[in-house]
DNA sequence: ATTGACATTTGCCAATTGGCTAACTACAAT
DNA sequence: ATTGTAGTTAGCCAATTGGCAAATGTCAAT
């Protein structure tokens, strides 16, 4: 209601935190932020200035540049670290998606796409 | 008088700005953030912002990074990202799945993570 | 059902940011 | 000297951030 866009960088902190996994209170001890402010980040009531986002990123496993770049403060890829990243068909890997998926096993990778593509199929049929 | 401390970003960045040189309200114009406050950074009285940062980075010849290690945002050298594509953490990434993925539009490949999320919370509560 | 112990959310508010506009300050050229 | 003009600074104010404390939610154990 209040927030219909789930497009923000507090969605990411939230999945990141509840995987560690640590309570709000927990990461506000760590991060030195109060918990009731973290809270409203991860909902998309606040977000998170550079200050507050260096504050958390260690706490959460996040590198900062990882974290600032998620967040849209910096722009996707420094022209050094460009070329690193595959480039497979045209689009390019979210880093955060890869950085999950990776600590999967294989077969729940494969399981991930296999539900994307059960997605797909139902989302063409709904189409027509 | 205000401003005893001669120690913040403005200080380099005006620098940097005479020695373009550009005066305020060219830099204004090409950032597209206001002079006057533009110029209350130089002085030390505003600190620029994550977004602003970023705005004037570019106009005045700085790379995002460097510029937000000077003003205190990042710690002066994040690890590279170099290298740690193939293993984050302890696992891999199936190249079969980057590339299905990749070809995503970020929002999916993130809705994916957020369903892997929900089924992760799932299961555990059927453990119990 | 009730209590107790945590965890999260909300209400409130001080502090800060950043834009707009109106002063001020050079400093030329008449 | 005076006027013009470009550049910088100051006054004001709406919007946002982030902390504290109180309210609310959650849930296991009685």
């Amino acid at each position: 209601m209040d927030n219909p866009d789930k497009n923000h960088i507090g969605t990411i902190l939230k999945q990141q935190r509840i995987s560690l996994p640590l309570t709000l209170q927990e990461l506000a001890g760590k991060a030195e932020v109060s918990a009731s402010h973290l809270g409203r980040i991860e909902r998309g009531e606040r977000f998170p200035s550079a200050h507050i986002l260096r504050k958390i990123a260690a706490p959460l496993g996040f590198e900062e540049n990882e974290l600032f770049t998620l967040a849209g403060y910096l722009s996707s890829q420094s022209p050094r670290t460009a070329e690193r990243l595959p480039t497979y068909g045209s689009g390019q890997l979210d880093p955060y998606v890869a950085r999950v998926l990776s600590q999967e096993p294989p077969e729940v990778q494969r399981a991930v796409i296999g539900i994307l593509t059960m997605l797909r199929s139902i989302a063409k049929s709904m189409d027509k």
